[in-house]
DNA sequence: TGAATTCCCATGAGATACCATGAAAGTCTG
DNA sequence: CAGACTTTCATGGTATCTCATGGGAATTCA
């Protein structure tokens, strides 16, 4: 299947609008959808967003990671701020106000492809994130000895 | 199955673009592919390519749960930098402008075959590069009593 | 009716496809 | 064996098209 890979910055006008990017587009037109499903991530500054197809089992998929008790209230809290967003004829969408507060979006959105799904951030969060990820990347090959 | 070896030296132009070595062009066809999947090296001042094939299980390697601490923060890493480059006609690429800032890239890129995958280098770099790498295997042999 | 949202169109920059040149390697032929 | 021709490649330029983005009209909802 398709993946959401690569990374896109792209400009979020006064309208809250932003352009999905174009391989981005492609992956859910391959899927059929017309709609991006978002939502803030619960732990990271930024936001979670798939074909809706992704959501559709949420429950099931989430327990993996979560004790049961607390993977039901986490697929709850995530129910409950998803949205679809529609891609207008331009292959927009426009970002709820609290999207763009939770991820602190001024008028640069930066699109990260992670493969089933993809992130949005602030740029200059990105790069800080970015930054971090591969010090902890590059110390823990050091412990474990990978080249 | 066929491989990526030797070097080559091509002339990046104004616009980014670089011939692929005819070679590596053939290795490609071979496996029904008519892109390049290029990516910044995480911990190196270059390039990695390959076939897209070779990244596919990238997808596996992410977590697809909803915590940020779980998954492969290097498959993330890559994934988030990943390009997918088709090529022209002639057998070209166009590199981003980010790929170019990474690897340092001038007016030549330097294709060096890796088996499985290549990297692309400034040439100036790979030539230190390559010494370096010459006075450590000298190195070694010398304390392990080779000869 | 006023505000916000959705749709539509215009525009320019950037990306991609297309064509031309020229050098180098290889092949055929006399 | 030598010379001429052919083919493959790398590379340069140009035309065409896609995409991101801005503005405004139309529509909806309160």
């Amino acid at each position: 299947m398709k993946a959401f890979f690569g990374t896109f910055i792209n400009k979020v006008d006064a309208k809250g609008r932003v352009s999905i990017p174009a391989p981005f587009r492609a992956v859910l037109q391959a899927r059929g959808l017309a709609s991006v499903a978002l939502h803030p991530s619960l732990f990271e500054t930024c936001l979670d967003g798939a074909g809706f197809d992704r959501f559709e089992d949420l429950e099931r998929q989430i327990s993996d990671s979560f004790t049961p008790t607390a993977g039901n209230e986490a697929a709850e809290l995530i129910m409950g701020e998803l949205r679809e967003l529609p891609l207008d004829g331009d292959g927009r969408i426009v970002l709820p106000d609290e999207f763009i507060a939770k991820a602190n979006l001024t008028d640069q959105a930066a699109f990260v492809g992670q493969g089933r799904k993809f992130q949005i951030w602030e740029p200059t969060a990105l790069a800080n994130l970015k930054k971090a990820k591969l010090q902890r990347v590059a110390a823990s090959m050091k412990t474990e000895g990978q080249p």
